[in-house]
RNA sequence: UGCCGAAUGGUGUAACGGUAACACUAACGACUCUGACUCGUUCAUUCUAGGUUCGAAUCCUAGUUCGGCAGCCA
């Protein structure tokens, strides 16, 4: 057999092809439809992935749809942000539609219905309405409007359309069952009216219809075969399957599929809470590198197939659940590890003066630009009397495991040579403030007498290379639950409970951002904005936007592994 | 106390009645001019209790726990 799938079908692929095999499908056609009112986040790319990749694997197409029936809390500034996002995770979409563009044909369905009393017009209040849904375990009761003549409800409607009354005065409802046990299904409302200017209609329309009338009509009017969601609709099946079969779209009815949204370990996707820290000024913006926002993420330097393989990885369930962090980080590693090139950065500097190294003399040391892509060339860095090393790479007294410098003690530098520690200046603090060391003039890179080993393998800058930049570490925005505040306390039943983001912006990590100015080599310098570099044994590093010609910032996408830091925190 | 869902290792998914698989994490080891990468090894009787069956993570029954729902938000 070939074209053998690797991954099994998840249950959403397995409805799809039972759907194909009856021909309740004929061609699969799904949507990815974000309401413009915030940037895309990971937790979006996810449902974004898997709207895109099953009209794929089935050989339909994919819509992008904004669901914009919400004026207030709208902007062409996401519509903007979303499509660009969308862009650079590497899908396309085959029509491009917004739910505005369908508000006249909404009206219409919405009249028919009228007409056919499924739906009317119901003067109660928002309170009113309210008290009259009953409550999870009561029914509700029905409006006094509820039997309404569909001439008089038609009549009404036309004239919230046309403008005639007041906010909030009156709304549209589906005439369902006010003692449904599910309380969606109580009369859901279809339309409300509301004066506010909507960033494509403007100010002609002053009612607007609500998600539950809205979505599903307009995938059966799009000809979605399937309709996926997250978990959270799952009751709203009922609706809107009542929905599609009272518009009359009976012959291929989309179907609705739910999926358990992306949690990940400390991040959290709430646009609340994100809205506030952008707001507050907890972060730089939406596309602060340490938001879980695509913008921020892209900014960060993650790549987009990064990303791809991650929510890959994920799969698909119906089960709540949270995934490590750690397995990002992991995918983000894994497809920048063959592709970044290596450079060489000191990001907390430490003087080395070569003891035995002729004052004027400069070596000109081939550096490779990739150990496993030979291809990907070599570049030229110097060797001379000074040089610098990181400072935790030399220890005055260090433990066992210790395989770097130290008084006696030798190590490579990266493609030069094997040096020695013969001696150290400390300052009136008696920090230390520089090494002296020996250079084993036989040990170069590539020659007879390099072939011994020592333990250990330095990153380096000489003196002649090193420029000043700027690196922004990040850490996670959000401490570990148990490293948080306390939960917020018991309260006496009937009490609001806090609002979620409060508690959150208790666990803000204070150390998430970390700015320091390091030492780098040239081609680091000069690289355009969004390169992505390993800076040897330091970590993967992606050129911000921020940089300026006399001041590169480098932003660190992601850590390496690092065993010996394990090593350490044990003891 | 109503309705709708979900429960498989530290985490996430798989197994579609035939004896728990893959990935991440973690631990240990090998290799290493990046303590990276790579490569080995190790880590679960599937929420509980009954039942059906030659055989159950899969089917049935009863529990338990967790999540969602009472916007003129999406």
């Amino acid at each position: 057999m070939e074209n053998v799938e690797k991954k099994s079908t998840n249950f959403i692929e397995e409805f799809v092809e039972a759907d194909l095999a009856s021909g309740r499908t004929e061609k699969v056609h799904t949507r990815f439809p974000p309401e413009p009112n915030g940037y895309l986040h990971i937790g979006h790319a996810k449902a974004l992935c898997i709207d895109f990749s099953i009209a794929r694997k089935y050989g339909g197409v994919c819509n992008l749809r904004f669901d914009d029936t919400n004026p207030t809390k709208e902007d062409t500034e996401f519509v903007n942000a979303i499509q660009e996002d969308i862009h650079w995770l590497g899908y396309d979409w085959a029509n491009l539609y917004y739910a505005s563009d369908f508000f006249p044909r909404l009206f219409d369905i919405a009249c028919d219905m009228i007409k056919r009393g499924v739906a009317y017009v119901d003067d109660q209040s928002a309170e009113e309405m309210r008290l009259n849904r009953g409550t999870l375990t009561t029914p509700g009761v029905n409006s006094p409007y509820r039997d309404r003549t569909p001439e008089e409800n038609l009549d009404l409607f036309i004239r919230m359309k046309n403008g005639e009354f007041p906010d909030g005065s009156r709304v549209l409802r589906a005439k369902i069952d006010m003692a449904a046990p599910n309380v969606l299904l109580r009369d859901p409302t279809m339309y409300r009216i509301l004066r506010h200017h909507h960033h494509r209609t403007g100010d002609q329309w002053c009612i607007y219809p609500m998600y539950d009338f809205q979505h599903p009509i307009q995938d059966a009017i799009e000809g979605i075969s399937h309709s996926l969601c997250s978990l959270e609709y799952e009751i709203h099946r009922p609706i809107y399957d009542w929905m599609v079969e009272q518009a009359g779209f009976t012959a291929h009815p989309p179907r609705q599929i739910e999926f358990a949204r992306l949690n990940i370990t400390n991040t959290i996707m709430s646009k609340r809470y994100l809205r506030r820290l952008v707001e507050e000024g907890y972060v730089a913006g939406w596309d602060d590198p340490r938001m879980p926002t695509l913008v921020a993420m892209r900014r960060r330097g993650y790549p987009a197939a990064a990303i791809r393989d991650f929510i890959d990885r994920v799969g698909v369930a119906k089960a709540d659940s949270e995934v490590e962090g750690a397995l990002l980080e992991h995918c983000v590693r894994e497809s920048l590890g063959s592709v970044a090139p290596r450079a060489m950065a000191v990001l907390d500097p430490i003087k080395v003066t070569f003891r035995n190294w002729p004052e004027d003399k400069v070596d000109e040391l081939p550096m490779e630009n990739h150990p496993d892509h030979p291809e990907m060339g070599v570049r030229t860095l110097h060797f001379g009397k000074t040089a610098f090393i990181e400072r935790e790479d030399f220890m005055e007294d260090p433990p066992k495991k210790f395989f770097r410098l130290a008084p006696g003690r030798e190590v490579r530098l990266k493609g030069a040579y094997i040096i020695k520690c013969e001696d150290m200046v400390k300052d009136e603090n008696g920090q230390v403030v520089e090494l002296i060391c020996s250079v084993d003039l036989d040990s170069k890179s590539g020659c007879e007498g390099a072939n011994r080993k020592v333990k250990g393998t330095l990153h380096w800058l000489s003196d002649i290379d090193a420029r000043p930049i700027e690196v922004r570490l990040y850490d996670s925005i959000l401490l570990p639950e148990a490293e948080g505040v306390a939960e917020e306390t018991e309260t006496d039943e009937g009490e609001e409970a806090a609002p979620v983001a409060k508690d959150f912006i208790s666990r803000l990590n204070p150390n998430s951002l970390k700015v320091i100015s390091a030492l780098a080599e040239p081609v680091i310098c000069d690289a355009e904005v969004g390169t992505t570099f390993q800076f040897l044994r330091m970590g993967y590093f992606c050129k911000d936007p921020d940089s300026t010609a006399e001041k590169p910032v480098y932003n660190r996408t992601v850590s390496l592994k690092d065993s010996w830091a394990k090593e350490q925190k044990k003891n």
